[in-house]
RNA sequence: GUGGGCGUAGCUCAGUUCGGUAGAGCACCGGGUUGUGGCCCCGGUGGCCGCGGGUUCAAGUCCCGUCGCCCACCCCA
């Protein structure tokens, strides 16, 4: 005998057993439906991208992350997805002719980063993306950020924060504080820690980025700002008051922030957060993204306006806005919360129907057909074992019903129904048995 | 890319101090109860102790190397 192979995965990805793919499912129907609810959509597009398509649009620190593929036959570089805009923008840019603008669509698909993996991080994971394409209204833009909040609501998160900004607010921030275009990317990356590591480790970090000291002290009274939503942007606005772009960057908050008070988002659970930057280089307007309070993990949504990467792939560019949520992380959630439902268990199955003995089998097959006939997800047990261990077998599984066919209901036409949630039992004819078994589980 | 922790049964882990026949709980199979699950009792199956090398009469245990997983940082969903 030759030794076996180790029997692996690769890094970072993972196998989903049934338990937990059900749970998935749930959530991402209901991710869908709300998609749909809002007027979004559905649309595929390939796993794979020419490398070209992909590389060049995020960034230097994502395009390290990026999967690159080959074939021995093959002469189109290829490279694995790294998110869904970047195609989406590919997909407007080819197919503009057949789309209505504005163009909204939702995607469900996973995607590929080859970064180190830990808790909430995955190689391969599933992003949720909504986008609104060809428009530059702001009321675009509150319409996602309602969206989030309607869909985190809607699966039953309470304690979460979406928090605002602007790339034109933090283009003001980067002149104000005279900080060169070249040190810019380090500016951004020291300031979005304040929050972690508080102001005096931050102005330790601009110091050792050779940020000059007046600068820096420039920048800490800008990012001492704190309070409400509105006047933390009132008082930005004094700051950034010669910077025409800040100017804008802060009116275009407001004006977003006047729409989701008008759609009923609470401002309790809006954070005007003018130190986050979000990595991708592709961003140009408002960006957002989510935290929740517990279980602790990075952020569970993220996205913004990006209305000059469609450009890249024709000539006139399209306006585009919208986010993505981390179904993996919101799934993650949810389980440590004990959120979903009791009506999401762990197995397809509604119905077990026993087998006896090779008298009883075709009885037991008759049944079982009639069941499924009816939309009742019914297994047939297919060893003739002792009844006891066909229940064990259903109670381990978690099938709520057991219709049991032995000699004395096959003589009478007859089958016992046992449910197990309730360890009632009744004994019917056969084609009184899915209203039965509809009443026990519901639906 | 940087730093830390851990690899022993299908799963969670003890055993490593001080080298001496491979353990527990859960799961699985059978029985107690030959037509009734969960709880209980009894029995059983199951191990390249991550992999390779070294030291030794003897290595899960000591030494060297290597691979893998987890956690944190960076960054992100």
């Amino acid at each position: 005998m030759s030794r076996q192979l180790q029997a692996r995965v690769p890094r970072g990805m993972r196998d989903i057993l049934p338990e937990r793919m059900i749970r998935r499912r749930y959530v991402i129907d209901q991710v869908s439906r709300i998609f749909e609810e809002f007027g979004f959509e559905p649309l595929q597009t390939p796993s794979f991208e020419l490398a070209e398509t992909l590389l060049g649009k995020y960034g230097p620190d994502a395009e390290k992350l990026i999967y690159q593929a080959q074939h021995a036959g093959g002469k189109e570089e290829l490279a694995l997805r790294y998110d869904l805009s970047v195609p989406l923008a590919r997909l407007i840019a080819m197919h503009r002719g057949q789309l209505h603008f504005p163009f909204k669509r939702y995607q469900i698909a996973p995607v590929w980063r080859a970064e180190r993996p830990q808790r909430g991080r995955y190689r391969e994971f599933y992003q949720c993306d909504c986008d609104i394409v060809g428009t530059t209204s702001l009321l675009a833009d509150a319409e996602i950020i309602q969206l989030i909040h309607a869909l985190l609501s809607r699966l039953g998160f309470k304690d979460f924060t979406i928090h605002l900004n602007s790339r034109k607010v933090l283009n003001g921030i980067g002149r104000y504080s005279g900080v060169p275009a070249d040190q810019l990317g380090s500016l951004y990356r020291s300031i979005d820690k304040l929050d972690k590591i508080g102001m005096e480790r931050v102005q330790e970090e601009l110091r050792e980025s050779q940020i000059p000291s007046e600068v820096i002290s420039r920048l800490a009274g800008l990012l001492q700002i704190e309070g409400d939503v509105r006047s933390v942007l009132g008082r930005l606005s004094k700051e950034l008051a010669q910077d025409s772009e800040g100017r804008q960057g802060i009116a275009d908050l407001e004006e977003v922030l006047c729409y989701l008070k008008a759609l009923g988002v609470p401002d309790k659970q809006l954070d005007i957060q003018f130190t986050m930057v979000r990595g991708l280089d592709y961003y140009d307007g408002i960006i957002y993204e989510t935290s929740i309070e517990k279980p602790k993990m990075p952020s569970i949504t993220g996205g913004g306006r990006y209305d000059q990467l469609i450009g890249l792939f024709m000539k006139d560019s399209l306006p585009a806005v919208g986010t993505s949520f981390g179904i993996e992380r919101i799934i993650d959630a949810m389980e440590e919360l004990n959120m979903l439902p009791d009506s999401v268990r762990g197995t397809v199955v509604r119905a077990l129907v026993t087998l006896f003995g090779p008298d009883q089998a075709a009885i037991s097959l008759q049944a079982a057909h009639q069941l499924r006939q009816a939309g009742i997800h019914t297994e047939l047990y297919f060893k003739q074992s002792s009844l006891k261990s066909q229940f064990k077998y259903a109670n381990r599984k978690g099938i709520p019903c057991v219709v049991v066919i032995g000699p004395d209901e096959a003589e009478q036409g007859k089958a016992t129904l046992r449910n197990f949630m309730t360890s009632q039992q009744v004994q019917l004819p056969l084609s009184e048995m899915p209203s039965q078994i509809r009443r026990w589980i519901g639906n």
